[in-house]
DNA sequence: TCTAGTCGAGACGCAACCGTTCCGTCTCGT
DNA sequence: ACGAGACGGAACGGTTGCGTCTCGACTAGA
């Protein structure tokens, strides 16, 4: 059982890199620990050296957290909540379009595009960070989605028998393929081309 | 500058798990070193645990490579030319079916489907493990999947504008996304149904 | 038969990190 | 003014892994 003091107290205020956090301590240790792990990774990830780059003791953070999957666990769940805004733009073509540079700009983050693939591999092999992670972020995304290809359906713009699950996939896919698996740089206009293409193979 | 005394000497042969390599104590090492790798990853791998599930003790790793990253880079990449055939089915249909069934079959694999996004992630902050991943692996596959819509534009099945780009990485997102990162199943007719939906997009 | 090389096994010194515990200090609320 | 508690910092014993090294056994070719 985590325990998780990290609890959002100012939900207006938002600290760049950091989540909502109770006070400043807590703060530099979060901010420490996601630097730490886009560097060095969560296996690597060594408590003492997140203490030492936040100019804390070792003990302000075991005061917190029980251990380090638990200070993951609940550090990558209170960013992950912190959620960017649905879409909903009236049209499907926009609301794909805004959902895919929600997805670009966060992946575009050097931060996350290190974080996010790490902890997915690590959950792959650790279950308890996996269903903090699919619970948190997943469903979430997932939802959101599934929401938006729905409304495109009750406006008429999809048919009915629209594969959800297909079009999740096709939605999420490319984009983390080329940002956070080759890194590769996107053109100016590469969401708009990409916007057409997944238009083409949703409706198909 | 890695020495890799892992290459082939006899073609035809193909062990399971392992790679093609030299002797039966290489062979050992190797699969040990894989099982190792997908159940640790590669931050936590140890080569005293890799030599002791060999079978082997540890000078006889440190007599093929001089350090962990060596011994990755030159493994992973025998295995990964060591890659399977392309299609060329004479449909543009019938190559991309071939080819996500390729991928699909490699990604199903349980040792797989860990390391390679272990590997991917530690790749972000290791340059030499980077090149060796992209140029064995990525850039090969680039090509020959490349090389599949040009053969279609030939044909006439794509206009000869077509954002091969884009395409790419419509090939490879949703495929890896379902099954590498987010572990999910696929349906047996999967596969065909987003053939369907990549060929409307790939052509739009 | 002798010799050179590899084999498995494991001890070695060294370094890093874990999780705990203790300092002496500082900041609160009362 | 006082006590409770969190603070940074440093040490602790214990564990793990690295890369080197040595050992005796086994196997090859000359």
């Amino acid at each position: 059982m985590p325990s998780s003091p990290a609890q959002a107290r100012d939900p207006q205020r938002r600290p760049l890199g950091g989540p909502v956090l109770q006070d400043s301590v807590t703060e530099a240790i979060a901010a420490a620990f996601f630097e730490e792990l886009a560097g060095a990774g969560y296996a690597r990830l060594s408590l003492e050296t997140v203490a030492k780059r936040a100019g804390a003791g070792k003990a302000a953070i075991y005061r917190r957290w029980p251990s380090k999957l638990d200070m993951t666990v609940a550090l990558a769940t209170a960013v992950a909540v912190d959620a960017p805004v649905p879409p909903d733009t009236g049209t499907l073509r926009g609301d794909v379009l805004a959902f895919l540079t929600g997805v670009a700009d966060a992946l575009r983050n050097p931060l996350a595009s290190k974080i996010i693939p790490d902890l997915l591999a690590e959950s792959a092999r650790n279950p308890e960070l996996q269903q903090a992670l699919f619970t948190a972020v997943r469903d979430t995304r997932r939802s959101k989605a599934t929401r938006m290809l729905e409304q495109a359906v009750e406006r008429g713009e999809l048919p009915a028998d629209t594969d959800l699950e297909l079009a999740l996939d096709l939605l999420a896919g490319p984009l983390y393929w080329r940002l956070a698996v080759l890194h590769a740089p996107t053109a100016p206009d590469y969401l708009h081309r990409l916007t057409d293409k997944l238009l083409a193979a949703i409706a198909a």
